[in-house]
DNA sequence: GATGAATGAGAATTCATTCAT
DNA sequence: AATGAATGAATTCTCATTCAT
């Protein structure tokens, strides 16, 4: 990779042509600290991290659940595509929904913390928590929907509580060797089957 | 038990009384501050509600988990007893289970904050953590075999895994109207019926 | 004055007992660090100077507005007592004025930038102002309605405005050799006579 | 006008202009901001309300005094124009006085927090105080002199004096419905006339 | 010359914890 | 044994100022 700068090497990237960069550096820091730290380490501590003052993150992500949101932004995304793209596999939409929320789990459970965030007893990062559920809510209730229609789990199930559930489920995921947060989601699933006896 | 003794001895139990008591005022306004802040509330918070200063606090229970233990132990004990008492009443063994985990949501969520501070990735309440699971895993473990040995659902399920994925569900279940934890949990539970496949 | 503690002097003086002795201390500080800094000071200057930590501060004073109010209160009481004294001792009562005037001004240029903070367009200390202003002006009205009853003044002076009005004239006057706000204040008061031609 | 030069000189001339535009643009945010916010407002509100970068303001004046002095030159000079303009009408030395007192009052009052920087506690804006000073003493010097020689005034007044007197009384002016700095300045120029007893 | 991103010192404020009385 | 005053570390956030482009 040949960026035409090999005496100075990257310490005198440009300024302007690299705000771009720069955030780049920003959020794989912070995304650093929050495996480490948990998202709510503190903006020192980040900025340390990244090489950059206090205020650079503050210039960038005025508040906490703003840099959050960007450091997760782009999975979040990638995981919401997925759901319609796994359904047109020609799956059976229980597999599908299987697969989606594997997905979901994947992403929390490696990220220190997030699902923590995510609980609804959490005054800050109520943005973060909305821009996950606008995004991904919709998603898992299509898949609902499909497995319902064709008759696979019982019916009336609700997308946001299921998230929130499988939110939940995630907490603390990473950190305890013996809690294997797929198995739970795993009963949770199973669990959509059954008649509601 | 023989308190008939003299002057001093009567100061003596009296004294005793009323350290007795005193403890049961400052449990009391945890408890109750617990519930309106949270189990992180400011130590003076509660030394207010009790109406003691904050020494006497630190003096009874040196760390926090020393009184979030104390606070809530009467009730877990009170959970831990039901269990076996469930499965002499009749019931099936599943059904022995569900009426259990009931309680144990029914006390979770109740306490605001209360499984927040169970999910392992917290260094601080690790006693907390452990006298829970300490008193209740067993239980659960027991009804647990006594289901699957009953063929009521499939085996293999460890209990520890199975308390800690029931109160994770309950986090923020308190705060949340659009999230009932009860959902969430029966659905889990009844994922334990189907046959792993 | 024996307070019975020759041996250990002042240095291990009871807390609780000093309580208010401790608090004068910090007020003594607050002054001197006021004089040489402005009432805007940084706590942390203020605590340093007090040699106590800055949540002392806070605690006796939540506010700065409290603490630069605990700071002149003493003072601002004398003053405000002094106007009656002054009527009773049968000087006129333009005579009487003046030297109330006199002791106003007294106060404030000994108090660097004191008076700058009485000034309106300042959000913070209005409770600083609204003690001073309660306090005297008050007693300016009645020293104002006896002059201008004996005719010594014009009347329809109002004397909140001329509290203002002299506090203004104070400012900055103990940091500039050429300006002397006694001058200015004489010739207000001068003012006060001549008939509004 | 001969603007029918090269290439070049017409690319001087409107860099020329442009660099005059861009300073009047300039000046006329700061004196909007400054009436806003008062003359302390943040760097960047001044760059943002002109367009431009924080960095051209401190290219064109290096120091806040700088800015707030070229903010208010054209006034200072008129105001101090006007007095000689006055004592030329034929009106009374002492009228023409307090009428230029009035000019000088009007400038202070209507810009909001300019007379608390004249303040001489203050060690920034030291430059801009002298600035005021230089051009404006001499102007009342002169006027005072004018009166006193026709006898309409106590002599001995400092020119200096009254002028910090009249900045001072116009301190927060603008913000205090209560006070009238006019009515102040009315007394003091009133009580100029009479015997110093 | 203009730009505005970056810096980082500085100030406020909270609260767990200690310890003299 | 109880008290609560004192401490000061920790954290957030702001803004003047610099400097690479």
């Amino acid at each position: 990779m040949n960026d035409g700068n090999e005496a100075t090497g990257q310490a005198v990237v440009s300024r302007r042509k690299d705000a771009r960069r720069n955030q780049e550096t920003l959020l794989n820091a912070a995304a650093t600290v929050f495996v480490a730290s948990g998202v709510n380490a503190p903006v020192r501590d980040i900025a340390a991290k990244a090489g950059v003052g206090v205020g650079t993150i503050y210039r960038h992500f005025p508040t906490r659940a703003d840099l959050v949101i960007a450091v997760y932004r782009h999975q979040v995304d990638a995981c919401a595509e997925a759901g319609p793209a796994l359904l047109a596999t020609g799956l059976s939409p229980h597999a599908a929904l299987g697969q989606w929320i594997d997905l979901f789990v994947d992403f929390l459970v490696t990220k220190h913390g997030l699902a923590a965030v995510l609980r609804s007893d959490n005054s800050d990062f109520e943005a973060l928590r909305a821009y996950f559920l606008d995004r991904l809510v919709p998603v898992c209730a299509e898949l609902l929907e499909a497995a319902a229609v064709a008759g696979e789990i019982r019916p009336g199930i609700d997308a946001y509580e299921l998230m929130r559930g499988v939110g939940n489920l995630c907490i603390g995921a990473d950190s305890d060797p013996r809690y294997d947060a797929r198995h739970m989601v795993e009963l949770l699933i199973a669990g959509l089957r059954g008649p509601h006896r």
